[in-house]
DNA sequence: ACAATCTTAGTACCAGGTTCTAAAACGAAG
DNA sequence: CTTCGTTTTAGAACCTGGTACTAAGATTGT
């Protein structure tokens, strides 16, 4: 009747829309804002599958307990598909909201080479592994959303102590948008170390 | 009497050990694994400060929420003390827990060059500034806790369009510890932007 | 006009508390 | 032993932000 009623459908979405962007609202806010009964907000959250505040804070507290608790999970950025130690790898990595300039949604060159030394260095089959220079091209700006693979060579054989080249190929599909050379630095092996903790990772 | 009761004094520590490395606790369970009554248990939260679970999972869940609003505050990395457009920039950046290998306390390259790349990008008095290229040389590793302070100097022009090279050096006091040298694509300054805001940033 | 859908109202109940009052229990000191 | 001060426990009233359920209006489509 008023003119500030909306239909259920719209109704649902702003719902939707006014939850999602503070989730810190109660019914009571809801209510005044979208101008209906408690129950009718009640209703809609039940059909949208949207959980009460206390629910809504509590997930979003688990979530940032869950994630400083695993932070050492940013050791390797991107996620490393397939790797033969002292031979070559393969690391993707998606390029998301967090990764790129506001502005005009290019990515951030040292996201780019963030995935490539990780890579380089997890290649690296060594207790200890540092990156000791590196030479760097950004083929193509890399755009939000798009996949990055990257494709690391081990140039030199693991025979050779000290340092080891490792080249860094990152392709968007066919395309190649980044290409790097590392020297990384390697330990002389004195630690035995199977590796395989080292390179684990998840997104 | 029972064995298991502590004096206040400890039970009180005891209570604040359990709920850190569980915030998600209720009173309940805490009578429970103190043996002591839930007003008891009441009473020493108070004397303690503590909040109550609701609220501790509310601050949590703003503390995450407040984080992810202000993420884009990575566009910049390191704190930028001093910018002159188109000729230098410095910028300071403290190496911290998250920025080492787990193992050995060293700083992972890929965030010394972070803070070196934004500061490059940064200098660059330009709407659009991207990283074309760049030529690495991390001098000596930087551990945990140490500050780096970054220098960037332009090298070309502000008239020369398309390009501009900048070298960046960083220092833990005395200390080079990297160096870098940037070629920056530049968008020939057709938007007009007074930088401003760009280049603002905090920790 | 009448059924189907949507909205509102109201009651009972819940978790996980706060606040307040008051009674036990305990420990040390006289 | 008694008495005082602290500590602990108990209990009732109340709060927020809900869920679950029942039932009555209001609106709509046809």
């Amino acid at each position: 009747m008023t003119i500030e009623r909306l239909p259920k459908r719209q109704r649902q979405q702003r719902l939707v829309q006014i939850i999602e962007d503070n989730p810190f609202v109660t019914d009571q806010e809801l209510t005044r804002q979208l101008k209906v009964s408690i129950q009718t907000i009640r209703l809609d959250r039940m059909e949208l599958g949207i959980p009460e505040l206390r629910e809504r804070m509590k997930l979003m507290a688990e979530r940032s307990y869950d994630q400083v608790r695993s932070l050492p999970l940013d050791e390797v950025i991107g996620d490393i598909v397939d790797l033969q130690l002292d031979r070559s790898g393969i690391s993707i990595f998606e390029i998301r909201e967090e990764h790129v300039f506001s502005r005009n949604h290019i990515a951030r060159g040292h996201h780019i080479f963030a995935q490539a030394n990780s890579l380089a260095v997890a290649v690296i089959n060594d207790a200890i592994a540092l990156t000791a220079s590196a030479d760097l091209r950004f083929v193509r700006p890399v755009n939000l959303g798009e996949k990055c693979i990257a494709k690391a060579y081990v140039q030199t054989s693991p025979a050779r102590r000290g340092k080891a080249k490792v080249e860094v190929l990152t392709y968007v599909g066919e395309e190649m948008v980044f290409q790097g050379n590392f020297v990384i630095y390697r330990s002389d092996g004195e630690e035995h170390d199977e590796g395989g903790l080292d390179h684990a990772n998840r997104d």
